[in-house]
DNA sequence: CATAATAGTTTAGTTTTTCTTAACAATAAA
DNA sequence: TTTATTGTTAAGAAAAACTAAACTATTATG
């Protein structure tokens, strides 16, 4: 490619001045620097160009005809940096541009409920993607690209190129049919809970074996309402977080803490945030103080 | 006006080689600076525009969604640069742009006849105005911004705003009907000289009087193939340069040297040059060796 | 006409930007 | 593990851009 002259945004930025202006001191004034700054800019300019741009008449000087081309030119780049500046601008107040965050149900549903529809209208024209779902899959996207922020639960162990960041820790309880207290652990089931390949799951099965309980599980769902609802049918009992159990029309009465679980935020690691993801991650933390 | 981003063409060159190559090393490479240079040119692109422009991948870094747009601008900009460069090489090589010179009919005519046929034959796209009077109007078209440059006689006074330079001196010589001696200056004439407006006139005039020749004029015209007609009919005598009165189908035949007369270009002082007038001055001074 | 005012330039010196070299960190390959 | 590759950081040199102030040339004014 040809080696282009480096005119800078503002030495067409002078020249537009000049050509505006009457003089080259309203000029200099105009874009906000000294005569001598506005004058050796424009001998630059011209340098770089390496064609005549200014005529001198008396004390006063002139735009050569050539000047015309440069001039047309300076117009069309300041144009498009300028709408190149709004659009920056738009991007750093998070109204434009794309984010594309996961979260699990109880994190859409009950946790940051309030901070999503705000963040929603706060940033009407942002193009706005949530996906709903269980950690792993959610830690999947993150990690093949089609998400750049997650809600979920801690995973066992640190995933490669993702970075994670505690966000809250929950009480797990256990709940059974019509309440009350619980009677010796061995006697404790038959179980309602989260499938094996969930990551509450494990959490609970360990806490319920160190406790001495057998964990007979008589029905799986990923979805917390199918378990109180079975819980409330008397199938057996569940380990739920307690926002979850003892929230909605039907909600359980906890009988006793079993554990806690930690939610946390994850990203990709060393990739960039756009502002709104940023913006948002803040919303999120600030929800929980 | 939004104060804007001064992005250089050289950030945005890196931008559009990141792009286009492989990796930022042969990026570096297409741009011909060193890794470093292109690592920190895009890390103040980046801080400049204000949004995050690029991820890491491992040890490789990628264009950040964000960056479509920013690339987009650049490669406008870049595009708009181009154009402008390839027209000021042929501004500079003088085959764009407008030229307007002035001359008189001999210098035109009989002097630069080849210097101005060889210089529209090399600058054919050159937007060329040749105007071709006598000594004032040219002179008058050159201070009213008509002309940006042209040959004449030299004036007896310095005109204000006008810069000029000698060119050649011409030999103007006496003829008489049929040729021959002139016998003594006090039955000289009757003339057929130029008009009383013009400057050669003026030399004329005053040269025969200082011969003491009386200078009885029968006839004037402004061209010079119109006084040697008039000499050739035996209604006077005249005084031309040389290289008029000798030329043509009908030359005169010199009686003796009355005295000379300066050729001088012309241009405004202090009027930006375009690079086809330097060139063709060049050439016309050329000539002359 | 001399004097003052105005328009723009030049000079000198400072600050900012951009570059290079060299040392460094992180990842991928052997 | 060692080695090569990719990109970054640090330090310093070079170039660019700015300000203040002196300066030149032109125009206006008493």
């Amino acid at each position: 490619m040809h080696n282009l002259p480096d005119l800078s945004i503002r030495q067409l930025e002078y020249l537009i001045a000049v050509a505006e202006e009457n003089t080259w001191a309203d000029a200099s004034d105009a874009v906000g620097v000294t005569p001598s700054a506005l004058s050796q800019g424009l001998a630059e300019l011209e340098r770089r160009v390496g064609v005549p741009l200014f005529d001198r008449v008396g004390r006063r000087r002139m735009l050569h005809p050539n000047a015309e081309i440069l001039l047309d030119h300076a117009r069309q780049v300041i144009s498009l940096t300028s709408d190149l500046a709004k659009w920056s601008d738009r991007m750093r107040n998070a109204d434009e541009g794309t984010i594309r965050i996961g979260m699990i149900d109880i994190a859409a549903v009950n946790y940051f409920q309030g901070v999503l529809k705000d963040f929603r209208n706060d940033h009407p024209s942002l193009n706005f993607h949530l996906k709903v779902s269980p950690s792993r899959p959610l830690v999947e996207a993150l990690q093949g690209g089609q998400l750049d922020l997650i809600v979920c639960i801690e995973p066992e162990e640190k995933i490669k190129g993702i970075e994670i960041e505690p966000l809250l820790t929950e009480t797990l309880s256990i709940y059974k049919p019509g309440g009350g207290p619980l009677g010796p652990p061995s006697e404790w089931g038959p179980w309602v809970l989260f499938p094996e390949s969930s990551n509450t799951r494990k959490i609970i099965s360990a806490a319920l074996k160190e406790r001495g309980s057998s964990v007979n599980v008589v029905a799986d769902s990923p979805q917390p309402e199918v378990l109180k609802e079975m819980v409330n049918l008397g199938i057996g009992w569940t380990v739920l977080p307690n926002v979850q159990a003892e929230a909605g029309p039907r909600p359980l009465i906890p009988s006793s803490i079993l554990g806690t679980r930690n939610l946390i935020v994850a990203s990709r690691k060393n990739a960039a945030q756009s502002p709104a993801i940023i913006s948002l991650l803040e919303a999120l933390k600030e929800q929980l103080d």
